[in-house]
DNA sequence: AATAATTTTTAGATTTACCTAAAAATAAAA
DNA sequence: TTTTATTTTTAGGTAAATCTAAAAATTATT
């Protein structure tokens, strides 16, 4: 049984392992909102308990027992953000923080039931897919819109930024997700990209281009 | 802005405050699986907060605040518990450990929220009365199963007593809110409970007739 | 009212998750 | 390959919530 702190840890271990293999203190402490020293004692205390791999100045990686620990609170968390989206209306762009409370309640039997309740949803609000109570993601073929040249089409199927002001930002251009969009420019001077949707064209800087996942309707 | 742990002794002294006026460091001690010097710290904390008044050796009782306080967590749990039994078909006896979790989330919104998608509940899965946001109860008039006489009937609306095996015993009598029931014979010998309810004959004991609520149709 | 029993508080420790400041190891630059 | 910069760890300390054991206050009993 882990802690509110300890099962955050893992699930920051998590996403930062999803770039980098061995994991850095300093980079865990940025994400934590904590000082490396913390970071060290904690991870310390992680691999103890055998959730984490550990070597001195060489950071960390996640055990098998860890891995499923961070997925299963992944798994919460999604879940809740498509409850809160789905079912009581929050906007996409309102759920990150109560569902960062709600991922760390313990009742398994809870979250198996309010998958049931949700017809066992695959994607949370921003895209992200949430693994089954087996541990096991869906296969999802992204491709970010940066990448697109003029011309390719696609269908937004997600955001790998989750701020709030981003996400306002993008509603107000109707860049939601499910959206058919095609690029019709990309700017030279200074990478911005200019995109039809809706028979209206947008004009989206290359920040934004890049946070924007696109399931790909192929080249052109 | 209270931790979870002081939420917990709120939430006790507001209900130990049903039944004395000047709550008692054992007794909170005791329903918080605690030993008296741990309380005596905390309501320490409690008071310099302003959340409590507290003389020492004489007991504590809640400031306004902290009534409110208790109030709101009073309010979170029962929803949730709502929601558990009518959208995610929990029994009545699974709920309260989970909502004892969730009555800590934070979010103002998700309860208004919460409250509005449960169609504005009044009353939760063991008929406890749900105050509104504004923290006003409805008002409720029950009465001991144990206090009615030969003759009298009612309408079961809730329980006393939140534990699972007495909460199972009752609905494998049959005996769950909403059902109609008269009391057709009270044994001198031991004070059991004939009751008649839809057609049949069941014997509650004493102990069980004292933590059902009926709200009564008149006498006899 | 004096004694006994109970309740409550104090004193001093422990554990968890933090912190700062300084030392040690590693990585980058001259 | 030294020197410099960065990263990480150690050492020593703090605050929250708990504990045990003992002292003090209150309540009950003779």
């Amino acid at each position: 049984m882990q802690s509110y702190t300890e099962e955050n840890y893992l699930k920051i271990i998590y996403h930062l392992a999803e770039k980098t293999t061995n994991v850095q203190t300093n980079a865990i402490a940025e994400q934590m909102q904590t000082k490396p020293a913390s970071v060290t004692d904690m991870i310390k205390k992680l691999a103890e308990k055998g959730l984490i791999d550990y070597v001195k100045y060489q950071g960390v990686t996640l055990t098998e027992t860890g891995k499923n620990t961070a997925i299963d609170i992944v798994r919460k968390h999604r879940l809740w953000e498509v409850f809160l989206v789905d079912k009581l209306n929050f906007k996409w762009d309102e759920v990150h923080d109560v569902a960062e409370e709600l991922e760390h309640i313990k009742s398994v039997e809870l979250i198996e039931r309010l998958d049931e309740f949700l017809g066992f949803p695959r994607a949370d609000p921003h895209g992200d897919p949430i693994p089954d109570k087996n541990r096991r993601f869906a296969k999802t073929q992204f491709i970010k819109l940066i990448e697109l040249k003029t011309g390719d089409s696609g269908t937004i199927t997600g955001v790998s930024q989750h701020s709030s002001p981003f996400l306002k930002h993008l509603e107000k251009l109707g860049l939601t997700l499910g959206k058919q969009i095609q690029v019709s420019d990309v700017t030279d001077f200074d990478g911005s990209v200019e995109i039809r949707i809706s028979d209206k064209q947008v004009n989206i800087s290359r920040e934004v281009a890049k946070h924007i996942l696109i399931s790909s309707n192929g080249k052109n």
